[in-house]
DNA sequence: TAATTAATGTGAATAATCACACAGATGAAT
DNA sequence: ATTCATCTGTGTGATTATTCACATTAATTA
């Protein structure tokens, strides 16, 4: 299943985060010296709710969604994201335990790095933990208007902005293969697997979307924003 | 309306957060240097949608509310919080402009912090951004959980959890004052204000609750707590 | 105090969502 | 190719929540 690539040598990997870039080389190898890089397909685990917090992961490439089990033990997913970006660091600084899981929604290089070296860093490099309070504060005010337009907005208005989420940032296409299955999408924009059902259809019925099991292709991007502001 | 209380030293001040305790002498003049308290009635607004970050407040003591205008101009809320804790900190680093209001639900008193003191900080004093990254990822996994429970969970628990959220965190009593209006409370737990008069009615029916106006009373949390569990 | 506004309660009508049932499609494993 | 599990589409009645239209009661202020 799992491939890990040895040798691995950060300085010359040409996936970089913003937060990277700070670092000299000498800090740069405090952070590799424990890394491991292992590839994932599609579908595997990458981060486990429940688990102790070892590493800070960073995707290299890669969709990945990130999912928490609710009070009934109903998966909800709050976030679909991709590389590169870290994933985890939440969990590792408030936490012994992971809140949440990481899965890969398609094929996913990630590098896991100890968080001792990770934790270092924040403490004796003060543009590093500057850089990572930023992710940080912007990671909350996201998350806070995400749950907003989330609950204000209507159903199709909720849906509309998940398929534009797709088009312009996942994909950056008007054509693509939903990266998940209805059940999914229904835990992603907080509806049944049935109501996804019909919104897709509701949607390709007015030739605003045209679609063929997992392949969308957006027809009218216009009604599709418009639909999305109107709430 | 509001107070300003002059001649304000820090350092003499009883009222502290657990990063306050990692600086020395100097640091907290830093800190202090451009910091002034100003006294809130409730209902006043402390920060405001929409303005320019200009400052990280400290709220000393006090109930407030962090709300936001959603899309449709309706308004959520998204936290209901006591002194002592800082806000607006998020938006500080992410952004120029504020994100989301903070409004006094009792009379509160707060310091004004110059942000770029506590910048200056977090960039020289490890042990204060380390803590700082604490605090956010904390919030960040709260918010997570909370959004959870509140899509997944019925009206009644939600309801229920905030009940409990009042009596056991923020006033530390089975006797309390609501210290929002019935409007506010479907903000919060995302319904109608009709929706919160039928349930208040329906738990103080089964004397789970007594009410009289704002006045709440817990008679039965063993069961307050199985609906609030149960989904 | 009277006048006005804000906050609250209530029942009936309306709308949204869920849970279930069943059928067909897909895809991975043997 | 066959089997088995997962994923998907669709209709239906039951359940849950919202909205409307008023009535009623504080709270505020002129």
């Amino acid at each position: 299943m799992r491939e890990i690539v040895k040798d691995n040598t950060c300085k010359d990997c040409g996936v970089k985060s913003s937060m990277i870039y700070i670092l000299d080389e000498e800090e740069m190898e405090i952070l590799c010296k424990n890394s491991i890089e292992i590839q994932f397909q599609k579908g595997e685990r990458i981060i486990k709710q429940g688990t102790f917090t070892q590493n800070i992961v960073f995707v290299k490439s890669g969709i990945i969604k990130l999912h928490v089990s609710g009070p009934m033990h109903k998966d909800e997913i709050l976030k679909i994201e991709k590389g590169p970006l870290f994933v985890g660091v939440p969990d590792v600084f408030a936490n012994k335990i992971h809140n949440h899981s990481v899965t890969a929604l398609s094929d996913t290089a990630a590098c896991f790095i100890d968080y001792t070296g990770y934790k270092y860093l924040v403490q004796n490099n003060g543009k590093f933990a500057h850089e990572l309070i930023k992710t940080l504060s912007n990671s909350i005010i996201n998350y806070y208007n995400h749950c907003v337009r989330k609950t204000q907005k209507q159903l199709a208005a909720t849906f509309a902005e998940a398929l534009l989420y797709f088009s312009d940032y996942i994909f950056e296409s008007n054509e693509f293969l939903i990266p998940i299955t209805r059940v999914e999408f229904g835990e992603y924009i907080g509806t049944s697997r049935e109501s996804v059902t019909k919104l897709i259809h509701d949607f390709a019925k007015d030739d605003i979307i045209g679609v063929n099991g997992k392949k969308i292709i957006i027809l009218n991007k216009k009604i599709l924003q418009k639909i999305s502001n109107a709430g």
